[in-house]
Order: C-alpha cells, then structure tokens, then sequence
DNA sequence: GGTATTGGTCAGCAAGGTTGACACATTTTT
DNA sequence: AAAAATGTGTCAACCTTGCTGACCAATACC
C-alpha cells in the first residue's frame, strides 16, 4: 500500500511506560496502556479532525441561513426515512424545545415532510422533500470528499482501525442507536401529508 | 497506488454487513472508493464518537460552572506552555472576543496566568496555575479512562489507523498547529506576573 | 371514561460563537 | 522623532443552539 505516514511516531514505545508502572502485560497488548502522550494526541486529533470534518457543509449551510443542527437533522431523516420526532430525540440527544427550533422551518420551507403514522396517528413520521434531499446531497457530496482524501490517504487498514475506535468512543446508547440505524430502513410511510397551516 | 474504480455506486448495498464495524477485515479489501454507506456510517460515528468524548469532561466541567471552551484553553495552555494569546486564538481558530469570555474569568480565578513577554512586553504568555493544572488533570482522567477503554477494544493496530485516519481529516492549517504542538515546549516564560486590576 | 403517550408551542435563560469599533502599550519602520 | 503596525483588552450588539417549565391537543390504551 501506498502512503506511509510522514511521521513514524509514537510506534513501539509503550514498553517504556510499563516498565514506570512496573506492569508487564501480555506480549500483544503493549499499545493498551495510554500514555499521556498519545491521549492528548488523540485529544489534538479529535478536536482538529472533528472540526474540520465538518467545516464544509457548515459553510454552505451558512448561506443558506442554517446550521450544524439543521444538517443533522437532514442526516438522520434521511437516514431513516420515517422516522418519529420522539426518535429523532433520542438520536439527537437534545430537548423536544431544541428540535422544534430547527425542524418547524425546516417543515415550513419544505426541506421536511411531516405525516401522520398509520399505526399510530399521533406520530409524525418525518421524511425529506425532494428539496430536502438535494440539499442533504450537496452536504454529503461536500463532505465525501473530504472523507474521501482522508481515507485514500490513510488506506483501507487504516480506516478499519479508525472505525473501530471511533466505534469504541461511544457509549452503550450511541452503539445500539447506530445498530438501528444500519439496519434496513422501516418501510415508507403512508399516511397523509399533514395540513400545513403556514 | 491503488487505482480503484470510479463509480460503482449504483450495484446496491451487497457488501454492507462486511464494512460493518466489528467485522472482521479482508487484507486486500478495496475500502478505497467511498460508497455511500460507508461514508454515511463515517458520518455517524462521528457524530456519535465526538459527543462521547467529550461528555466525560463536559459533566465536571458543568459542575464548575465552565463548558467546553475552558477545556480547549486548559488543554492548549497545559499543552504549551507559555503560548500568546495570538497563537491561541490561531489553534482555536475563535475570535479574541470569544476566547476573552472564557480567558478573562480563567485568570480571575486562578486557572491560568498571565506574564508579560519577555522579548515582546505587549505579549501575554499563558500559563496554567497550580490550580488550573489539576482541573486539566482531572479532565484529561476522565477522558484518558475512556480512549483508553477504546483503544483497548480496537486493538493497537487499529488505533494506528485512527490516527492516521484522523490526521488525514484535518486541513493543512489545523496540520502544521499539530505539528508545531507535538513539538518541542517552547522555552517557559520568565517575564514578570502581570498586575491584576481588580 | 380516565389516563398515558406523542407531539407542538410559548416564554425565558445561558453558553459560546460572530462583527465592528475603539483604546492602549509597545515595537518597528520611516 | 514621528508614524505605522502589532498584540491585547474591551464595549455593544447579534445569532445559534442548547436548556427548563408549563400547558394544550390529539390519540391510544385500559
């Protein structure tokens, strides 16, 4: 594979830190005792990645007056076409109050479809407009090629580690959430378009 | 190189349960043309990984009345320093009047400290205090407990592979920052402690 | 029919970003 | 010596996106 790191780092020098703790560990698991040094790498890592990860689409949402809440928003529905505002909540992990603040305009300038479920007729299941989902195409293009200079840059081991560990950074709640998430999509909603009273 | 197909996009989800996290990887696996799925699962861990991170911290640092931006400046002032006020607003990449609403009460309350620059007296050089010290200490603790949880079920291998995916998400100038920080400590600042005013 | 659940909405608060303008000490340039 | 540029602080005003508490309407469940 091409690419190898500019740097060759921190590889091979977690046994100097064992032998401070004086904690010999089984021959393969020498990279599990975290040196300070390579979490606040990782902590650099994480917050400059993170950052610029998702300065594409923040610009371009800019323009158009939202933010990095609206594009979640886009993400998830569009993920899960369907899905309940209760749902959403729970993904988001933010207060119904906070959601209502993005998703009501969202509805109102049609970026967002509501229906009534068919099951339950008080569920609003929530799905994008074709505007909606052209929209959430830009960001994802945008953001895929950034992702993708990364993961060319990297390689394909590289990026088995990476979601591994980013798998791993999460809680309990986020990893059963995003089980659901991969699994197949619910089936579409029919119920009626709610009435817009805009 | 590994030259890979243009646009496979189109052939469906088949290998969808193989690019799933905690599968195993093929060696020779062509990860390198980012399907959909795989980047929208880029997006969610991402989006899920970041929060988790962070909530460790963010929960002592409610308590202390302080969010998310004080942890930035103890981090980075802990990390160098001696650092100016100018490099710091560089690293965050926020404006001197954000960083002030978070700056100006740190050194009030004895977390940071304030020299005047010894070759340059209109510079501020940051400092952690004793006490500002341990808060990052605490800090880093708890987040130490939780990368390392997820480094250790990742493997050593894969956590290369995070930080080279990582790496590969950040820009050019969040590069060389990382670069100037992983670098030698500047040499510590010996100007005067400057007069508080109050 | 009574209660629980799903969702919408109103009012208000806080953190942490933004911009623009200005002040001041200090350093550099002319 | 005077002027310009630099590093920092600060004031005023604004935006987004979190939060809480309260209350209402429609619907489902027992």
């Amino acid at each position: 594979m091409p690419a190898m790191p500019e740097r060759t780092e921190t590889k091979g020098a977690e046994q100097k830190a064992e032998a401070q703790v004086g904690a010999p560990v089984g021959a393969g698991r020498n990279l599990l005792f975290l040196r300070e040094e390579e979490l606040r790498l990782a902590q650099d890592l994480l917050f400059f990645g993170y950052r610029d990860f998702t300065a594409g689409p923040d610009q371009i949402l800019a323009e158009l007056g939202m933010g990095r809440a609206h594009h979640r928003v886009l993400h998830f529905v569009g993920r899960r076409p369907g899905i309940t505002v209760g749902e959403l909540l729970a993904i988001l992990g933010i207060t119904k109050q906070s959601l209502a603040r993005v998703l009501t305009p969202m509805v109102e300038q049609d970026y967002v479809l509501q229906t009534t479920g068919r099951n339950d007729r008080r569920q609003r299941l929530l799905t994008l407009t074709p505007k909606g989902a052209e929209l959430e195409r830009r960001l994802f293009e945008r953001q895929r090629e950034w992702v993708m200079r990364a993961y060319r840059e990297a390689g394909p081991i590289a990026v088995e580690g990476f979601r591994r560990v980013m798998h791993g950074l999460m809680g309990p709640e986020a990893r059963s959430q995003l089980e659901r998430l991969e699994q197949p999509a619910a089936p579409r909603p029919r119920g009626a378009p709610l009435a817009r009273t805009g």
